[in-house]
RNA sequence: GCCGAAGUGGCGGAACUGGUAGACGCGCCGGACUCAAAAUCCGGUUCCCCUCGGGGAGUGUGGGUUCGAUUCCCACCUUCGGCACCA
């Protein structure tokens, strides 16, 4: 009787060799320009170093390392890096909140969290470790950041922006929750009009658009940042304000109802309403505006005021009043409609509450329909719209926008729901913005021999107003770089993500300190094969990144344009109902659960509870249960060793067991990603080894069932490899199941009556269909369904079945 | 409203291109070992009927295609997710 399995000494033990032997390092090629078909590049989302590594973490790092340790031993070079997210409000947040330095609190953080997953025995190459937060990472990014200052491609507006007032910081839209609240804090956010930095992300809508054919994603998350983009095609349309003397535009998708535009309707927030004198106006517009955008949104009872203006319709010279009115919003299109109460709810029930004139401009081929008619089909036909009546609607709609085009009166025209990217943040704990305000100069870009400029220690991270960095007044005074004279720096930092849109580059040539990356070893490496993470980061950090990259490309930095070729999106893992993630805190620390049960057992559960693309359920019993079969393994691998011969397999139904399970295990885990069926496959195997299990093909289905589990369970599989009599299971080949075992000289086919099952027999495989049908009429139970007559028909399916039809 | 994904035992889930539905695991039941318990091992476990040979039903619902449908087609119901007063 061997002894007991103990996971802590195993794991402990492997991991102090794979340490030594640096088994988790790749270098980069001697010859980067060479394309390598075999490089892979296997990348998990980057995590943020929060105190301790939570549920989540488990499910993805062990998801990429599983395939990482797969792909290697199937002959691959795999890039398989890890670094931190490191700045960002929660370690900020935490240091005013308990005192310290956010840089102490970050990296106190990283250590714990690099233990941890060490402790979990995943491969990271170490020694391309970066951190966000590292002058030696955030220089670069600053020198990017002048790149793209230098196209135009940032740039500062003043924009109506997102404000937390909590933690006194603009957030980007998608940081607002669906209810108005702080994506961090929960707090109401607020409207504001502030000088902010922008990326002009916006010229890269159709670009973000069209390549998302080229990536290999769930189409799910290619439709997500499709939705996201919100392109829609339609016209613009410029509209005369009569007591103005001025042209307003309106975008609209439905120019084929532009003779039915009865009123004109302006945002709240439109520039032209500042200019409206009338007391009446100004009083409704406050009111407007201080309500929150979702009580706006969920208003059924349209507001608005008369604003004693006219537009006229330049399609048909009609004078119509304006108005103002909230349930217009201002972020989409120009912020202002053309009003057609005929062919549009919102704009219906405004006319009845105003008693505004309703007319029907488009019609079913067939019949009458009530108004408001708003659902559109292709044999829907104009009316009361003059010389284009009769056309087809979408026909009659071009023909309007290509008249009104001739008369520059109109074009057609494209918009997006994608804005630029607001990436300024008033914070302290971020990138620097490397520029300097002069009074004479403007807007000055530090010299690239200045980066980085470091970010300085101040005082009090709390914003109170102006952005912390505005405390430290030594820093912030500065010589223009153009002229020498007095200047000020930026005091603003960068989004996060903008940290986030490059760091898989950085990875690739993390020490180098005369370029971000050079590009060759960059474009071996890159775009990322596999890159795992969740479906959290599927809009913004995922559509940031790709801008980055074509940028970047545009700037022939890089010689791609896609930076994730394929995406693999686990799942959400919950504990008790509650998400796990880095806001609400995990209910149960993965580190104890490891402490309890080993790091195998652990990342065979995490991976046994189910597809790792769909959300699931911890429990401990999945745990407990893992650590079961771990055990099982070990006491019956060590009877196998006592008792069975080593040797080449004799070819007996265990090695074809095991030659089934190869084919099983590899389809699971190098092309479907079912981690879990895998798993069960070596389960299955492992299930016909018992104490009294002898021969070669015991020792061949055991060596194989070890094997199998590497990627999931390394440590016991090395350890148990060790005791088969081999050395270095991580370097051994991926085996491959020998095509001729998994043929069988006999198969089991099926006999039905009608589709149903009546009896099952063992016929050679190379049996001829009449033979077989032969041996199936033979059949008692057969027969007795046949109730003696012939059958009308039979369906052979050879090596599988065969149906008799009566 | 539009778009996307999914509905299978008591539970998590399997079934890759139409061919033995319920792999693997949990739980439960029975047994072995034990003074006892834990641990471990062996057997059983979709439901209903049964003369213990079997028989019938069954993958959200209703239709269809097919010798045969969890799988394909149509309609519907439910759940989850994304987008949305988008003019």
């Amino acid at each position: 009787m061997s002894e007991t399995y103990d996971a802590n000494t195993i794991e402990q033990k492997w991991q102090r060799v794979w340490d030594e032997a640096r088994a988790w390092h790749v270098d980069n090629p001697v010859d980067p320009d060479t394309p390598d078909p075999a490089k892979s590049y296997v990348l998990e989302m980057l995590p943020y170093p929060s105190g301790s590594l939570h549920l989540g973490h488990l499910l993805v790092y062990t998801i990429g390392d599983v395939v990482m340790r797969f792909r290697r031993r199937t002959g691959l070079r795999v890039l398989h890096p890890m670094g931190w997210d490191a700045f960002g409000l929660p370690a900020e947040n935490a240091a005013i909140r308990e005192g310290g330095h956010p840089r102490e609190i970050t990296e106190r953080n990283i250590v714990n969290i690099r233990r941890s997953m060490r402790r979990m025995g995943w491969w990271f190459d170490w020694e391309r470790e970066i951190s966000t937060h590292d002058p030696r990472y955030y220089r670069w990014q600053q020198w990017q950041f002048l790149r793209f200052l230098e196209r135009g491609l940032a740039y500062r507006k003043g924009a109506p922006v997102k404000w937390c007032p909590n933690d006194q910081t603009v957030l980007a839209n998608e940081q607002v929750l669906g209810d108005g609240t702080c994506e961090r804090c929960g707090a109401l956010v607020e409207s504001r009009v502030m000088e902010q930095w922008f990326f002009r992300i916006t010229d890269y809508a159709d670009a973000l658009l069209d390549d998302l054919d080229t990536v290999d994603w769930p189409e799910s998350i290619k439709t997500r940042q499709r939705n996201w983009i919100g392109r829609s095609e339609g016209a613009e349309i410029d509209f005369r304000i009569e007591e103005l003397g001025q042209d307003l535009t309106v975008f609209t998708t439905r120019p084929d109802t532009l003779f039915g535009a009865t009123f004109f309707v302006l945002a709240p927030e439109h520039e032209l309403v500042a200019r409206i004198e009338s007391e009446e106006v100004q009083a409704y517009v406050r009111h407007a505006a201080a309500k929150k955008t979702e009580e706006r949104a969920a208003a059924v009872e349209k507001t608005g005021i008369f604003t004693d203006l006219h537009a006229i319709n330049p399609v048909n010279g009609e004078r119509v009043p304006v108005y103002v009115a909230d349930y217009v919003l201002t972020d989409y299109g120009t912020g202002a409609v053309m009003a057609v109460p005929g062919h549009d709810q919102r704009d219906f029930d405004f006319a009845q509450a105003f008693d505004l004139p309703v007319r029907q401009v488009i019609r079913p081929a067939e019949g009458e329909v009530e108004l408001p008619y708003v659902s559109h089909s292709d044999s829907d036909v104009l009316v009361n719209s003059g010389e284009f009546d009769g056309l087809p609607a979408p026909e009659g709609g071009r023909r309007i926008v290509e008249r009104l085009e001739q008369e520059g009166r109109g074009r057609f025209a494209v918009n997006y729901r994608l804005r630029d990217w607001g990436f300024s943040r008033q914070r302290y704990w971020g990138c620097p913005i490397p520029v300097v305000y002069c009074d004479a100069c403007g807007i000055v870009p530090v010299p690239d021999d200045e980066l980085p400029v470091e970010l300085p220690d101040v005082e009090d991270y709390k914003p109170k107003g102006q952005p912390p960095l505005a405390q430290a007044e030594d820093w912030v005074r500065t010589a223009c770089p153009r002229c020498g004279g007095e200047g000020r720096r930026e005091t603003e930092t960068m989004d996060t993500f903008v940290d986030s849109s490059w760091y898989f580059l950085r990875y690739c040539d993390p020490e180098n300190d005369s370029a971000p990356f050079d590009r060759a070893v960059v474009d071996y490496w890159n775009p990322v094969d596999l890159y795992i993470g969740g479906v959290d980061h599927a809009t913004m950090h995922m559509i940031y990144a790709r801008f980055w990259m074509k940028v970047l490309n545009d700037l022939g930095y890089i010689g791609f344009r896609e930076p994730f070729a394929s995406f693999f999106s686990n799942g959400w893992v919950t504990s008790g109902k509650t998400k796990i993630s880095k806001r609400s805190g995990a209910a149960t620390g993965p580190d104890e659960v490891v402490e309890r049960y080993g790091a195998d057992s652990i990342r065979l559960c995490i991976l046994f509870l189910g597809p790792a693309d769909q959300d699931m359920e911890w429990t401990e019993d999945a745990a407990e249960a893992m650590a079961r079969f771990v055990r099982r393994l070990w006491r019956v691998v060590n009877e196998v060793v006592e008792n069975a011969p080593a040797g080449e397999p004799e070819g007996g139904p265990l090695a074809r067991k095991a030659h089934e399970t190869i084919a099983k295990v590899t389809d699971d885990v190098g092309r479907r990603f079912a981690f879990n069926t895998g798993i069960s496959a070596v389960m299955e195997l492992a299930n016909e080894l018992s104490p009294d299990t002898t021969g070669r093909d015991a020792r061949f289905a055991a060596e194989t069932a070890v094997s199998l589990l590497q990627p999931y369970a390394p440590h016991v599989a090395e350890e148990l490899w060790e005791r088969l009599g081999h050395e270095r299971l991580w370097e051994q080949s991926w085996p491959v199941a020998d095509p001729t075992m998994l043929q069988r000289d006999t198969v089991e086919v099926v006999l039905q009556v009608n589709g149903k099952l009546r009896d099952r027999i063992q016929v050679p495989a190379a049996i001829g269909d009449d033979e077989l049908v032969a041996l199936a009429l033979e059949s008692e139970r057969v027969r007795a369904h046949l109730n003696g007559g012939e059958p009308r028909k039979t369906v052979v399916v050879p090596g599988k079945l065969v149906n008799f039809v009566v």
